[in-house]
DNA sequence: AAAATACTTAACTGATTTTGTCAAGTATTT
DNA sequence: AAATACTTGACAAAATCAGTTAAGTATTTT
């Protein structure tokens, strides 16, 4: 139920493994694959979409890799699966893209939505710079919403 | 991105219009099938799970039909989804079937898990009651682990 | 007893999505 | 010029999803 696709799993193990670099070291394909265990050719596929996204920027030639565009503390987990898995959608109905006519008169609605949001939240307060730190995310849960700061 | 399948939906859509019974009238296949605009044999294929699990019984014969087997206020959409769509897991590593050798050394794997109690917070706390009640769930994200009531 | 209603079960299939691979580049530095 | 490294698009096997088909069994009403 509700599984994530290793698209956007690998996507956000393989921004760690950039972030580690951050702000100065490029960090390539080669190191992320190796220790991250994920091929070669499928970051490549992962990384441009990140790159193109602006979360990321590549720098070529030996000695090149890959950068983050911007602070650890600036990207949240959901930046990043939304560029690999597009728009949280729990049904059909929410996307944007699809919709629904039932809507007025559906009773689930509400409760999808509450539940999309509740997802939303998290995704958006947790960032690389926690993953950094290597936070637990024990109390994450209920201060997502606060806008303060988030214990450790 | 983290897609309910539409057996999920529609099992939650069909115990809704069952619950609407509760606790005398029997509800038939083709009444659900009409209200919730879900074709009878996929109806039939989904209600049978939930049957099995003990969520629902049928009467037979003439102005038979589906009954909730406890108060609505007992049956949680967790409940209905963990038999349609087997038990969350955000990822595979946090599937007790399938499993991960890096879960030690991995930098996202309590990510995850803290992402997949948020969610299971929520679907644990909701209720048939709640959405016979038409409730908004507004305020339930942050108020699901208190325990206690929910505002509506 | 017969007919009508209604649930039960298993098998099957087409469509879609996921999870990658392959091939052929382009760009930069040493 | 060679080595390193990123860039892009096409392709395909495998898995999952969504739903249908078909052939029942069980119960009540008339
Ligand atoms: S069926 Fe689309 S909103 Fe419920
Ligand atoms: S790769 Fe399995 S726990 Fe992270």
């Amino acid at each position: 139920m509700l599984r994530l696709s290793t698209k956007g799993q690998y996507g956000v193990r393989a921004m760690y493994e950039i972030a580690r670099g951050y702000p100065e070291r490029p960090v390539n394909i080669k190191e992320i694959s190796e220790r991250q265990d994920v091929s070669i050719h499928y970051l490549e596929q992962i990384l441009n979409k990140l790159r193109r996204a602006g979360l990321i920027r590549s720098v070529k030639g030996p000695g090149g890799g890959y950068l983050l565009a911007k602070m650890p503390e600036e990207i949240s987990i959901s930046d990043i699966l939304l560029e690999l898995e597009g728009p949280l959608a729990i049904t059909s109905c929410l996307n944007p893209e699809e919709g629904c006519v039932r809507v007025e008169i559906c009773v689930t609605h509400l409760l999808w939505k509450a539940l999309g949001r509740q997802i939303e939240d998290f995704l958006n307060t947790v960032t690389l710079g926690d993953l950094l730190q290597g936070k637990s995310f024990d109390d994450f849960t209920m201060l997502a919403k606060s806008g303060k700061g988030v214990v450790v």
